[in-house]
DNA sequence: CGTGTGACGCGAG
DNA sequence: CCTCGCGCCACAC
């Protein structure tokens, strides 16, 4: 697995455990909150190699289209998300602007 | 040490 | 709406 900053990872970490169900956020969101905002695609690293108990699906990119790399496909993911409450059109892509949360 | 790539973002054309 | 280019970083080759 890449070596990634322990302190980002682990700010990572604890943002997306933070994540509350029924709510989206994006790579830059969460690289900007852990102070590398120019780090998003280091976001995603972290998502594809760090620990499965994080709810990685409640994280998507910009325009809310979901992830590509995602274990099972983008199908199982929008299954996850629709079975948590947030609403996945059949572009793969969630409602952002009113699912996105910020602390 | 140069180049390409990546679960990304954004501005410019 | 689209593609293109640049941004930053880590890693494989």
């Amino acid at each position: 697995m890449p070596r990634v900053d322990n302190e980002f990872k682990n700010k990572v970490y604890k943002v997306v455990s933070q994540i509350p169900q029924g709510r989206v956020m994006t790579y830059g969101q969460i690289a900007a909150l852990c102070g590398a905002a120019w780090a998003a695609w280091e976001v995603g690293q972290i998502a594809h190699f760090g620990p499965e108990y994080l709810p990685w699906q409640r994280v998507v990119n910009k325009k809310g289209y979901l992830a590509n790399g995602f274990p099972g496909g983008k199908e199982h993911h929008k299954i996850l998300l629709e079975t948590e409450g947030i609403v996945v059109n059949e572009e793969y892509q969630v409602n952002i602007k009113e699912l996105i949360w910020q602390p």
